[in-house]
DNA sequence: AGAGATATACTCAGTTCTGATTATTCAACT
DNA sequence: AGTTGAATAATCAGAACTGAGTATATCTCT
């Protein structure tokens, strides 16, 4: 959702003005672990935030260099950081997990392939969160608790992934209603 | 990412041809749980999987009713459609989390109302995982894996609300580092 | 001191996504 | 038999997003 976008840029902005590319270096360099932001992408929200007044622009010339925006948080802006703040804490957004296209179609595929292909995700989950917990010493105490959120669904993500794995494993548990097909079937009228 | 997507409709049109009013309503009864796509978007991703060559669209006309545009895989697709199915199995693309950016900013609410709003959104979380235990029972077998994965999700969200709820509520464990600003100090240069 | 590389700062055209709207058919009611 | 309301089926203008590109400044090496 853009709101979160929103409320991101609006809490940068209001501990320091900054310019869009200084915005972008910053959220690089700290954030790119939580928030997947492109630089023009930024540009874009900057420039809409300034037109619905949250912020305000003003360009600055240092030395012979040319233009340069630099934005700051308007009162307005203040007010809707915490508005927007305020929803974000106290309500719960469900994510879309990719994962589950791939788990309702995994059957399409003979188990060996199957079990390859997840092994490969497991390794990839977990050498993510090994990296993840790199960061944890490197990155400011106000990132803990964001990385710990992440360990937690790293954790749930890896439980999961040896479910499937288990469950492709045994040949097939029970198949007591084998005249249900396996899959999706939407057929309905006509 | 909108790859899923196309796995997604490319998944359900390989198993009964549709057309886009037949694919909406199916998502959005048998799928809301797991995936959010609006149907104009279900009938830009069909157009651009026609464009793209791994749909056909064949123009219906039941008795006097005029257009209904009936998508069918093409070989092509059948093709594309394995190739995102393995790709989506053997790998893990991090969710970006909406949370995050509220826990980021969090301390510049006063305690009390920050665990008020904790504590409003723990409760959705939970009337969302019990919505969820309910559709477990209604749906086809075909979902379990799916649904299992957001509850194993859903419970590590509830841990690491309760261990923000914690943290704030004792009243500040230990500051050692007082000079280290708690927020993002992005000031570099200039 | 000039050439090439890197850093700074942003723009733009094209893609993707969605809320609002249109248009027709069918069922139900008066 | 006409009118109202829901269901069916899709379009479209505008918003959101991004990869590729532009342009200048500064740094590095010879």
């Amino acid at each position: 959702m853009s709101i979160d976008r929103h409320l991101l840029l609006l809490g940068l902005l209001r501990a320091q003005e900054m310019h869009g590319y200084q915005l972008n270096e910053f959220i690089d360099q700290q954030m790119n672990f939580c928030v997947d932001l492109k630089r023009s992408t930024a540009y874009y929200l900057l420039d809409k935030l300034c037109r619905d007044g949250y912020v305000a622009e003003e360009v600055e010339r240092e030395g012979n260099r040319p233009e340069r925006r630099v934005y700051r948080i308007t009162p307005a802006g203040e007010v809707h950081f915490q508005d927007l703040l305020r929803q974000n804490l106290s309500t719960y957004v469900p994510p879309v997990y990719a994962e589950d296209i791939g788990a309702i179609f995994e059957h399409h595929l003979a188990a060996e392939e199957s079990l390859r292909l997840l092994n490969a995700r497991r390794e990839a989950i977990q050498s993510h969160r090994a990296r993840l917990e790199v960061l944890h010493a490197r990155l400011p105490i106000s990132h803990t608790a964001v990385i710990e959120h992440h360990l937690l669904h790293l954790d749930a993500e890896i439980t999961w992934v040896d479910q499937m794995i288990a469950a492709r494993s045994t040949p097939s548990p029970l198949k007591i209603a084998h005249h249900v097909a396996p899959d999706d079937p939407p057929a309905r009228h006509e």
